[in-house]
DNA sequence: GAGCACTGC
């Protein structure tokens, strides 16, 4: 243990910055050219300006509940007065709100503009304010984009209580599963999928006179559609002598150029922010062990920073979470400095348990920290001072050739870098100390690869023809590999979505299976069940599978949730196990304390009921039957296989492999593939000759994930066509 | 016989 504090002195202070702004705090275009050495300082700042002022919602809406508590009585409502007060005054130290003439100006100038916004400026609460006060949207609406629907709930609720207005009125928001806007509504916060959504019924967006796509930095595959998208409408509408479209797009980055020229060359203006001084330190030598890198740094920063300084470490997944979580408890036994309380954080913890991370810890206690990438964006905690950067992330990224997903560990962009050393400056001046050398950071990528280059596209492109718009000609501001868009049209073809795969068309099935909020394949799933009298399992089925893993697997307590998981299983597989599970949770009175009795997340099973209802809701839209074929499950798995028959493995060898090649299969496109040992029939012996899987990941080797067994001569009953060519490949 | 980063409709 000694040999962790033999490295000690791992940093360099490399720069002492300041996270507000260097600029002219509105200008147009090129204030940063006025001369050689404000240019070079102008640049070093710039990168640290990747801070998004979403982050602070969440701290914001403890404003909100103060109002609305207010509505009850009168002895109240005083409070509510001082809180309205209060919170225009904050308003008016808001950056944005002492430029707001300037920009108004050029808001009422420009058809399109880009505004970059650091955090801290005001520009998502702000500015649809000030566009609504001086009503430069007219008859219509302003819609305001966010990528996160906590995001457009919160600021929708803080915009509201600003402007002295119940939410639902004159300000609204409208996510999944919750729509509270009115035919009053002028400011709108919704999220980019529901945007989109809205394009396939409309896509002009006649409705809206102004669309503000905010966080465009974030690059999600909506906002990127969208791009396109009101693009096009703006022309359109223009050419047909409709109501104008105003476009502002708001982004944190600096790299606007993209934009720029994206957008016809359009005006940029810049909005300094407000936050506070992070000091920036980087290893001195390349670290070969991250995590390792980042105990000796816990520990020696343990060592020499006040007790009151919360840590916060950036690290790539659960189970690397719990190892360094196991390592700092071990050595803290022994260690000098305070007592410390080390708190997980990431997206599959049971919110009960993320809730750990909020608490303060007791006076004279070290937090720390293990968060994965969702601390960098989706959620803020307040007073941390330290952030530990191991400089690497999780990545998901697809290939359309043999269709699997590749889950692999890979080194942060700048970007992500400056993101999360911001963690640290959010409430006070804070420090970041980055696992690798400042040489290492400046050869990094300034962006990671937009989503839309790495994932499948088949749900992107028939959301795109629903829209009437043609995947060829389409604009968008990166190109996805050829590839890849082939691979999904095919697969749209396939499922008898399209008509052709060049120039392609509707059908009547693929505009049903457009209205579904799903992967193309689930919703042609739900088109084929009423036809296998199934329809009841597939919408549970379904929604299982459309939402986050169920199951919630602690290292420690592997052994326990691995036993408790048997009376769920089936031997048919996981498929049937899934509807096993989420039967038993809809029957279960006590749900939260059944899901942690039976190691299975709330919150997802939660979700599923959600997803359940709305895709229930869309099947009586469309006059489907619904009904239960009981314990006949073969008519599930047959069900399942009309949208999955491009995802069969048969066992290499054939059957008579035997148990001596279990796990080893080859797909349909040729790839090897392994059960995943979290299968139900990872254990089946002998093991099952064919198998139909959900989902193809690459980790350390290629795993077809959620499987079940299915009879050969099934494939040939239910997509004749796609088995002939199989067989032929094969 | 190995572990699923994060969003969203």
């Amino acid at each position: 243990m000694c040999v962790l504090f033999t490295s000690l002195n791992l940093y360099c202070e490399v720069h002492h910055i300041r996270m507000d702004s260097k600029y002219a705090s509105v200008g147009v275009g090129n204030n940063l050219k006025s001369n050689g050495l404000k240019r070079k300082h102008a640049v070093e700042n710039i990168k640290v300006k990747k801070i998004k002022l979403s982050n602070d919602n969440v701290n914001k809406t403890n404003n909100v509940k103060v109002e609305t508590n207010g509505h009850d009585n009168i002895k109240e409502s005083k409070v509510v007065k001082e809180t309205v007060q209060d919170l225009q005054e904050a308003r008016r130290q808001l950056p944005v709100y002492m430029v707001r003439n300037r920009l108004l100006e050029e808001i009422k100038k420009n058809d399109t503009m880009i505004l970059i916004g650091e955090t801290g400026s005001g520009k998502t609460t702000q500015i649809p304010q000030l566009i609504h006060e001086q009503r430069l949207e007219g008859a219509g609406t302003i819609a305001v984009t966010q990528p996160r629907r906590v995001a457009a709930i919160t600021i929708a609720m803080r915009v509201a209580a600003e402007m002295n207005t119940d939410i639902g009125s004159i300000v609204g928001y409208s996510v999944r599963f919750e729509d509270v806007t009115s035919p009053r509504t002028k400011v709108k916060y919704l999220t980019d999928g529901m945007l989109l959504r809205e394009a396939i019924l409309d896509p002009l967006l006649k409705k809206y006179s102004i669309i503000v796509l905010d966080e465009a930095h974030e690059r999600t595959v909506s906002t990127d559609v969208l791009f396109g998208i009101v693009k096009l409408a703006q022309k359109e509408r223009a050419d047909k002598k409709l109501n104008p479209l105003k476009i502002i797009i708001m982004s944190a980055t600096m790299d606007v150029d993209t934009f720029r020229k994206y957008f016809h060359n359009c005006p940029v203006i810049y909005l300094e922010g407000r936050t506070f001084p992070v000091t920036i330190y980087h290893s001195k030598m390349k670290q070969d062990d991250y995590q390792y890198a980042a105990v000796c740094t816990i520990f020696q920063l343990h060592a020499t920073t006040p007790a009151n300084h919360d840590f916060l470490v950036f690290l790539t997944g659960q189970e690397e979470i719990e190892t360094v979580m196991y390592n700092i408890k071990q050595i803290a036994k022994e260690a000098t400095g305070p007592p410390i309380r080390v708190c997980p954080l990431y997206a599959g913890l049971p919110a009960a348990k993320q809730l750990q991370v909020w608490r303060e810890a007791p006076p004279g206690t070290r937090k720390i920290i293990l968060a994965t990438n969702i601390a960098e964006a989706s959620v803020t905690i307040p007073r941390i001072k330290c952030v530990i950067d191991t400089g690497v992330v999780k990545e998901r990224t697809w290939s359309g050739g043999t269709g699997a997903e590749r889950l692999a560990v890979r080194a942060g962009s700048q970007a992500a870098g400056w993101q999360r050393a911001g963690r640290a400056g959010r409430t006070q001046p804070g420090a970041a100390y980055r696992l690798f050398t400042a040489d290492d950071f400046r050869s990094r990528p300034l962006h990671q690869t937009p989503e839309i280059l790495r994932c499948p596209l088949a749900s992107t492109l028939l959301l795109l023809i629903a829209a009437g718009a043609e995947p060829s000609t389409f604009p968008l501001i990166d190109t996805p590999p050829p590839d890849s868009v082939k691979a999904s049209l095919t697969l749209l073809k396939e499922l008898g979505a399209i008509d052709s795969e060049v120039n392609p068309k509707l059908t009547v099935i693929g505009k049903k299976m457009s209205t579904f909020p799903i992967e193309p394949k689930y919703s042609k799933v739900l088109l084929s069940a009423p036809e296998y009298n199934c329809l009841d399992e597939m919408l549970s089925l379904i929604a299982v599978l459309s939402s986050e893993n169920v199951f919630h697997t602690p290292m420690h307590k592997r052994e326990e949730a691995i036993k408790v998981k048997q009376k769920f299983l089936s031997p048919l597989g996981d498929h049937i196990t899934l509807l096993n599970v989420f039967k038993a949770f809809c029957k279960a009175p006590l749900k939260k304390q059944w899901c942690k009795e039976n190691y299975l997340n709330h919150k997802n099973l939660t979700y599923a009921c959600e997803v359940r209802q709305q895709l229930l809701a869309i099947c009586h839209k469309l006059n489907l039957t619904v009904s239960s074929c009981g314990q006949a499950y073969d008519q599930v798995l047959k069900c399942l296989l009309c949208g999955l028959f491009t995802n069969c493995a048969w066992q290499r060898g054939g059957a008579a492999g035997g148990a001596g090649v279990a796990g080893r299969y080859v797909t349909a496109a040729g790839a090897a593939a392994a059960l995943h040992p979290a299968s139900a029939l990872h254990a089946a012996r002998p093991a099952p000759p064919v198998l139909l899987y959900t989902e193809l990941l690459s980790t350390s080797r290629t795993y077809m994930l959620t499987v079940s067994a299915i009879q050969p001569q099934w494939l040939h009953q239910v997509a004749p066509e796609y088995a002939r060519r199989c067989r032929a490949n094969r």
